[in-house]
DNA sequence: AAGACGAAAGTGGTTGA
DNA sequence: TCAACAACTTTCGTCTT
């Protein structure tokens, strides 16, 4: 008798809550349990629904044993927000045979034959589809252009299938969307790329895409961590091959800065530059404020100017502090 | 000669009437 | 809708290393 880890109780489904938590947008506080048997998404605060139709990722069988409930899955590729249909779509055969093998009756092969058509002419057809097939593959160029890990990507995706529900792609460009959407994942998942960066990377332009990507936190309501300086710092760093000794003194100078109130309403990528630059010289591994500037997307005179205001501020010496 | 500095004018976005 | 405003950029002349 072996009732071990692997086996799953009673009708196999269960109450889960996810491994992210997020708030509930409703009351704000409660964290969002997943049901997965009722296929539901619902706030533990208040009891809003907010999701009701999650596909059951769970097993529909029951395993009395581990080995068995290794033995047993599911099959077919994972649900993918970067393929137009999620990657689950039903496709007809082309064949003219039953499961068995057996022919079609000629009536049953007419039939099949009228499916098989309109199931192809609805799938990629239809205009939100159309729409999302030519997205996607945008949303695959553009972020393989700025390097974004696939799960990014997937985020981005599902931001755009959103925005497509909310309408918000209407009169405006596809690509200016899915510019914004990308950019948005990338803040969500705090793996800040400066607006211009993307900008030049889509053909999309700077304020486009500035709008674009306002109206999408409006809309979805998304709340958004505040870009902040030391976010940048890890990528300017690696590209101005800085030793680590600089990088943390960078996060330091930073945090001191936060402290004092320098950072409010200054640009994050200023900041960022300035810090790098205050630490390069301060541990003597100097780059100059053109190479900073450059990576940062800004340019040397707002470089100059924050670090003067930090240096001020902070009382550091740059002369003599090694 | 390269890098740093600073002044002055211009730009695009935000805010408040 | 418009003007005022702060932050940032562009440009350019001058100083420092």
């Amino acid at each position: 008798m072996e009732n071990s880890r692997g086996a799953i109780s009673g009708n196999g489904k269960s109450t889960r809550s996810d491994g992210e938590s997020h708030a509930c947008p409703e009351c704000g506080a409660g964290s969002v349990v997943e049901d997965i048997a009722r296929g539901e998404s619902v706030c533990g605060g208040c009891g809003l629904v907010l999701s009701d139709h999650r596909i059951d990722t769970g097993a529909e069988w029951r395993a009395f044993s581990s080995e068995e409930g290794d033995a047993r899955s599911r099959v077919g590729a994972p649900m993918r927000y970067t393929i137009h249909d999620k990657g689950l779509s039903t496709v007809i055969d082309w064949r003219d045979r039953d499961i068995s093998g057996r022919k079609l009756t000629p009536s049953r092969r007419s039939e099949i034959y009228r499916l098989r058509k309109w199931q192809i002419r609805s799938r990629v057809h239809s205009s939100m589809d159309r729409n999302l097939a030519q997205a996607m593959s945008e949303l695959e160029r553009l972020s393989s252009q700025l390097g974004l890990p696939k799960p990014i990507r997937e985020l981005a995706a599902l931001l755009y299938r959103k925005s497509i529900v909310k309408k918000l792609v209407r009169g405006r460009s596809i690509e200016a969307m899915v510019a914004a959407c990308l950019y948005a994942a990338c803040r969500i998942r705090i793996k800040p790329r400066p607006l211009d960066e993307v900008a030049d990377a889509s053909r999309v332009n700077k304020k486009k895409l500035g709008q674009c990507y306002r109206l999408l936190l409006r809309s979805l309501n998304l709340r958004i961590p505040l870009s902040s300086p030391v976010h940048y710092i890890s990528r300017f760093a690696s590209e101005l091959r800085l030793s680590s000794p600089v990088q943390l003194r960078t996060v330091e100078i930073l945090n001191q800065s936060r402290a004092i109130g320098l950072t409010i309403g200054r640009d994050p990528l200023g900041l960022a530059a300035a810090a790098i630059y205050i630490a390069s010289i301060m541990l003597d591994d100097r780059r100059t404020q053109r190479e900073i500037a450059e990576v940062a997307r800004v340019t040397e005179v707002t470089v100059r100017n924050r670090y003067k205001e930090i240096v001020a501020k902070l009382k550091i010496d740059t002369l003599n502090s090694v």
